[in-house]
DNA sequence: GAATGTGAACTGTTTCACAGCC
DNA sequence: GGCTGTGAAACAGTTCACATTC
């Protein structure tokens, strides 16, 4: 079984790989990729030999090869699917996000309770009446949601996603979540991010150049060619 | 220095203890507040020891002195100032997040490129030239500032953020970025946590009940028992 | 010489197990 | 008995150091 960390990392190799097939070059030292991740060159090494990817000793590791291998491990067919609960502020950004980009995710279906919006098309993808998650992921399987509802609401909404089959959650309410076991959850807590790094702003504003490096370095991340960032709807 | 990790779950643990609060509740148990943080009761009892927060062989812990203890931490402050750079959709569910929200932050100032923003009050923040953020920046400090612009442009936002000061980023841009080691900086890469999510999605559907806890975590609670699905949550 | 591949050491985090207290 | 506090063990993740290959 691969860890959480080696997948991020994975995703974030992938990411610069594509963007290196663009500019036509075919092999990559581990140093490279490390420096573009932010990385060190031996937990490079260590991933590629942790998911069996072997390179070259003269030429680093071939590019395509690399990226075919790395797509193997994550399997991202045509598209993942996915729902959305919650279509507010924070869910139509989402949606927008999914509708200008990656065509690697598919968004099956939202929900939301506001009358207003059930019925109607909301950047592409039609929402849903939140009464409905059973009978319409029936219908429509999905084992990833994403649940951007009001904290008071999220655990509902949960036990709804569980019992229509969905075995992985991304959370970004406020709260802890009960899940069975097998289900995989991930929590995007705002206020929670924000806190902790002020936090961390204020220490490094003291401590200077302190004893460690400070980078919190969640994702990690890198160019990923295609996907502009996405707060902004505007240029590029 | 207290940890990332022990700092997440002290902004968790206040969560649910104001919560307490509200219900009048005076003191609470170690097993109470990991139930409900979705930690295990040693971890809860490490973390309060770490923080030299002492409890009662009988009555487990106070509450309002825990929240005063955890407060003296974080220093909270009436307000933490934060400045926006990117008012697209996500920007600006972030900006409804902080006008409808916690007290807890204060937006100093958003930043966009497109002249139809440049100006106008949005979701109750001024929205200022993105070539400004040094000199506004400069009269309203800011040590910690959040990145919502696309991939492209976050690095060169970066660079400006750290020449005004900020020594916190909060990076939503699926990029690596580049700053100075005494700037904390944190990633939310939608895609890759999405991806991540659905890829252990997955295996938790084909493996059911195996080898290890599921629970991803990102940022925190972490619904449970015992050792479930998947490989390994640490750090993030 | 400059890569990769990898055992071994190290660091950080979590859990175990149990002493001490009421 | 059920709680806290904590040394010690276990574990995961990272880095070091170096043998190996071209």
């Amino acid at each position: 079984m691969i860890s959480k960390k080696v997948i991020e990392r994975l995703i974030i190799y992938r990411s610069f790989l594509n963007h290196l097939v663009e500019n036509k070059r075919e092999n990559v030292f581990s140093h490279q990729l490390a420096e573009h991740c932010g990385l060190t060159a031996t937990r490079v090494r260590r991933d590629l030999m942790h998911i069996g990817f072997i390179g070259n000793y003269k030429a680093g590791y071939r590019v395509d090869l690399l990226i075919a291998h790395i797509r193997d491990i994550l399997e991202p067919r045509e598209g993942i699917p996915l729902a959305l609960i919650g279509v507010g502020n924070l869910g139509r950004a989402i949606l927008t996000y999914f509708s200008r980009q990656n065509p690697q995710f598919r968004l099956v279906a939202s929900f939301d309770n506001d009358p207003q919006k059930i019925g109607r098309v909301i950047a592409g993808c039609r929402c849903h009446d939140l009464d409905q998650i059973v009978p319409i992921l029936s219908e429509n399987p999905v084992q990833t949601a994403i649940i951007t509802v009001p904290a008071t609401a999220a655990q509902s909404v949960a036990d709804q996603l569980v019992r229509a089959g969905v075995t992985g959650i991304v959370n970004f309410s406020p709260v802890s979540l009960k899940v069975p076991q097998h289900v995989a959850i991930e929590y995007i807590d705002f206020g929670l991010i924000f806190e902790k790094v002020a936090y961390f702003s204020r220490k490094s504003g003291l401590t200077q150049a302190s004893d460690k490096p400070i980078h919190t370095a969640l994702n990690g991340a890198v160019p990923r060619t295609e996907a502009s960032g996405f707060g902004g709807d505007h240029e590029n």
